[in-house]
RNA sequence: GGAGGGGUGGCAGAGUGGUCGAUUGCGACGGUCUUGAAAACCGUUAGGGGGCAACUCCUCAUGGGUUCGAAUCCCAUCCCCUCCGCCA
């Protein structure tokens, strides 16, 4: 959702914007139905305040005791009622209009992000570390989990279907050691504080991120009005819906861990084998909520936040800031980090650190106050991954398995949390 | 699951059909007094929509209804609390 005044005062910014997203606005449509909303509301009310002075002139004339005068105000009364349900009638009609309308204007792009429409068009801004050299061809990280009998691919099928993994072992411990060391390295480097929220959540959240009612097909749903969460995004941006902040409480930064449910519904055929993409995966979240005035540099915060736990574990990745038409329809600017995989001898997307600006704090209402007496003002709310588990486990396990013996060296930052610093090929 | 009670402004807590968007207390903010502070005293203090403005409309959990008029009456839904049962 956009700031309503500012597709009146300056319709072309909004229209300019959306075309760099490659989305067609309705500003004409918009600015047509808002005056017209505008000046049907405007004749709703005073017809309604009239109505309220002769209501409360009826209890006056009762008190006097002036019968004959206050039956004559209530005729009155009821006629003006018929007139208020009419005007009342266009006016939340016109309303409806606007808000579906109103909804299909994406979000503005910053107007540092590149033009584009396609992954190629994205920017690639910082690179960091070496790809990583093998004797020989690096293998996959399937086969090497099966080598090492860490993920058991056949009966997750069997209990779940397609799309999950069962790890085991040292593969469900390294796949905790991960969680830990990332949550721990958050809250203890990087400030930030955690929180552990539902893995269902009504719609109403999910109305709130700008999930529903877009993007529906992509959730799964239960039998009550409770969705699976596809990110830890949703229940943590809307702890504080319809909350007011201290401004000088701000930035509030948390970080949390959570599982995430995705239908997947439009990605059928890719990226089938392994856990490259599943229907549950697991994932450490951080999201900020931060002042209007320093939400971009916020936003390169949270992005070296993101970026401070591939650095930890050595792996080389790389930061690539996305075209206009490449980002979605919800952010205004956003950074992927892309971690490389030798096996599969691409880079992996583990985290979108994106910054929203009021999109979002508009939808679920989440504003702070500068100072006593000053009015609420909405709040920039940024996100992103730090990191998504399955896809690091599969850099990790292709970067450091070891081409002759097969083994695997666990990164060093990880080591406590595992007991061990080498995962030994099994006989 | 059964039986009761309750959801009002930052918090506490009045208000059972008509100047109630709401008495009061606390907190917060501003001021007087003071070398400074405390105390005392005075004042301010919900959110949102429309309008250049005057002003106006909406909001007492949510959605309907009754009425000229609803925080107040009726219906439904949600949430919270207490007791009992059940399960950990």
């Amino acid at each position: 959702m956009l700031d309503r005044n500012l597709i009146r005062q300056n319709p072309d910014l909004v229209r300019v914007g959306s075309k760099r997203k490659g989305v067609d606005a309705p500003v004409d449509e918009f600015l047509s139905i808002d005056t017209s909303w505008r000046t049907a509301t405007h004749e709703w009310e005073s017809t309604q305040a009239e109505m309220n002075r002769v209501s409360k002139s009826i209890g006056a004339l009762m008190g006097q005791g002036k019968k004959g005068e206050a039956e004559e105000a209530k005729a009155r009364a009821a006629e003006l009622k018929a007139k208020v349900g009419t005007q009342e009638e266009r006016a939340k009609q016109l309303e409806a209009q606007l808000r579906e309308i109103e909804l299909r204007f994406p979000n503005l792009p910053h107007e540092s992000v590149p033009d584009g429409m396609r992954p190629e068009e994205n920017v690639t801004v910082r690179e960091w570390g070496d790809r990583p050299t093998f004797a020989e061809p690096p293998r996959q990280h399937f086969d090497i989990a099966l080598e090492h009998r860490l993920i058991d691919f056949e009966r997750a099928a069997k209990i779940s279907g397609s799309g999950f993994a069962v790890y085991t072992g040292l593969g469900a411990k390294l796949h905790r050691a991960l969680i830990q060391f990332m949550l721990d390295h958050q809250v203890q480097v990087n400030g930030y504080d955690e929180v552990y929220p539902p893995s269902l959540v009504l719609s109403s959240s999910l109305v709130g991120t700008g999930n529903l009612p877009k993007f529906e097909e992509d959730l799964y749903s239960t039998k009550d009005d409770l969705y699976l969460i596809p990110t830890a995004e949703v229940p943590v941006t809307n702890l504080y819906r319809d909350e007011i902040f201290d401004g000088t409480d701000l930035p509030i930064k948390h970080c949390a861990f959570t599982p995430c449910f995705r239908r997947e519904a439009g990605a059928a055929g890719k990226d089938t084998r392994g856990i490259l993409r599943t229907h549950q995966f697991e994932k450490v979240e951080l999201v900020k909520y931060v002042l209007p005035e320093e939400s971009y540099n916020e936003l390169e915060l949270l992005v070296v936040d993101a970026e401070s736990v591939l650095q930890a574990l050595g792996l080389h990745y790389r930061v690539v800031l996305l075209c206009a038409g490449d980002m979605g329809e919800k952010g205004c600017k956003c950074y992927d980090l892309e971690v490389y995989a030798p096996g599969e001898d691409r880079y992996l997307e583990v985290s979108s650190c994106t910054n929203f600006e009021a999109y979002q704090a508009r939808r679920a209402n989440i504003r702070f106050r500068r100072g006593p007496g000053e009015k609420p003002e909405f709040v920039h709310v940024l996100n992103g991954s730090g990191l998504a588990v399955p896809r690091l486990l599969v850099a990790l396990l292709e970067t450091f398995r070891l081409s002759d013996s097969g083994d695997i060296v666990i990164p060093e930052p990880l080591r406590p949390y595992m007991g061990i610093g080498l995962l030994t090929r099994p006989k």
